[in-house]
DNA sequence: GCGGCCGACGTACGACGTACGACCGCGTTG
DNA sequence: CAACGCGGTCGTACGTCGTACGTCGGCCGC
């Protein structure tokens, strides 16, 4: 019964793609269709209409083909969309190792940020498991150069990157969110908490929630001047980078 | 032709839910059906299966009603997961708030991660802004409570909840996905490590990606012996502290 | 020159969310 | 006590999705 799960995609069938275990046949080798143009078909819609217009017959349609064409060169649905991500990865810049160990793990977060902004669809794809594409293999063999050398065990090096990039990426979902709501409601954040106001306050008094009213207005405040992702993004990483600091220094200490 | 997004659930809709704009009538009170009881059989089906065997169908079959019924008490299916996620949030303990801040923070981090481990779906549910329901202000509140008094700015304080939780969100992610892929795989981490070792090999050999390989092995040997995602959270979450506390004594050297 | 095979795709099926309008039984009103 | 209206229920149906299946046509190797 534990067969078949349908929302996941099968990772045998998406490393055979990714890995490009099939060479082109002459006879495709042409024009026509091909896994590459099909993948960029969808990165195409997914960055300009997001993930929900995607659509297999979109797909199709947007390279001139029918739909179930496309099925000829992708197993499906999901296993196009890790060809995607492992894609929009190989497109990162490889910002070359300089500076000091902070510096090169800042300079990889900014990337990082940088690939989720272009490519919004990614913050809703990847939340399966990431499938072990070439294109993830090589940036994950260069972002470990960043923290190489500087005196920390192999396990340590991957829960370091970890922890960076995982901030990164809720970094990265929160600011979405506002492009999101903004693009849906057609006001700015600071437009819609306004415009909220006088409602949440027939709940939200301050005698209820004390705090969180006076926090809240705070933040968001600080919202409607139009950083707050940004600042959340680069506070937690600069906080995140002082508790990396902290481990350096002691494995210095104690080699 | 922005004024309707199908993937996203109406704010003020699911806000009027959320916080019993309508009393009870009379005629219903009783027994029958009920916001309550909706999403009770909601959070069940999702907890044992998952979001995608979360259906409205499958909703008013599991409450002996029709499907079409459900949507006298909820305007849809986004809105039913926005009231899912506020009902989950108001079921987590509320720790008292002893110890030092760190404790504070550390017991907060726990708390949420133990939630994330119990509602999986979560996990997949929140990839929109979090509605404003009474039981997240509530959480708010409370979790601001750890970080209150220790010579942080409103926004500081908001800056650190969002950096902590985002940490826990990101590691119970990882974990989840090991749930995930064990549960459909039928083996355990390890053993899908070991069974596509040789497959790996053939691409991800040592000169081409020396560290890669390296630290991948190192890591997932950690995998193997039964902690990964666990070794992560702890990790990050100590580092994340260490990070915290620089702020917190800066702040304390200069009032 | 010809047979076979590979790429293309039309049709169709079974999900899903949900709009619409009909039913029915209760509480309220005359 | 009877008639009415309305709130709760739900069967049917539509449009969308992913994709299984079978067919057809043209190119390549013999």
């Amino acid at each position: 019964m534990a067969s078949e799960r349908k929302a996941t995609a099968d990772p045998a069938r998406s490393l055979a793609i990714l890995w490009r275990t099939r060479e082109p046949t002459s006879r495709s080798a042409g024009q026509g269709l091909s896994v590459d143009r099909i993948v960029r078909a969808a990165i195409d819609i997914a960055d300009a209409e997001g993930l929900d217009a995607l659509t297999m017959r979109r797909v199709g349609e947007a390279l001139g083909v029918g739909t179930m064409s496309v099925y000829t060169y992708v197993p499906g649905k999901a296993e196009l969309v890790d060809v995607m991500i492992d894609t929009a990865y190989g497109e990162m810049p490889r910002s070359a190792v300089e500076g000091d160990w902070r510096a090169r793990l800042e300079r990889i977060a900014r990337d990082n940020l940088a690939l989720y902004q272009r490519h919004r669809w990614m913050l809703r794809a990847e939340t399966t498991r990431p499938v072990l594409g070439p294109h993830l293999v090589a940036k994950y063999d260069h972002e470990l150069g960043a923290v190489a050398d500087i005196g920390l065990t192999d396990v340590e090096m991957d829960a370091v990157l970890t922890l960076v990039l995982g901030h990164v990426k809720s970094s990265a979902r929160a600011a979405s969110e506002v492009v999101d709501l903004e693009q849906e409601t057609g006001m700015t954040d600071g437009q819609w908490w306004q415009s909220h106001a006088p409602w949440l306050e027939t709940f939200l008094t301050a005698d209820s929630y004390p705090t969180a009213s006076r926090v809240g207005t705070a933040a968001g405040q600080q919202h409607g001047a139009a950083y707050g992702p940004e600042y959340a993004f680069e506070f937690g990483l600069q906080r995140v980078l002082d508790g990396i600091s902290v481990v350096v220094a002691e494995r210095a200490a104690t080699p």
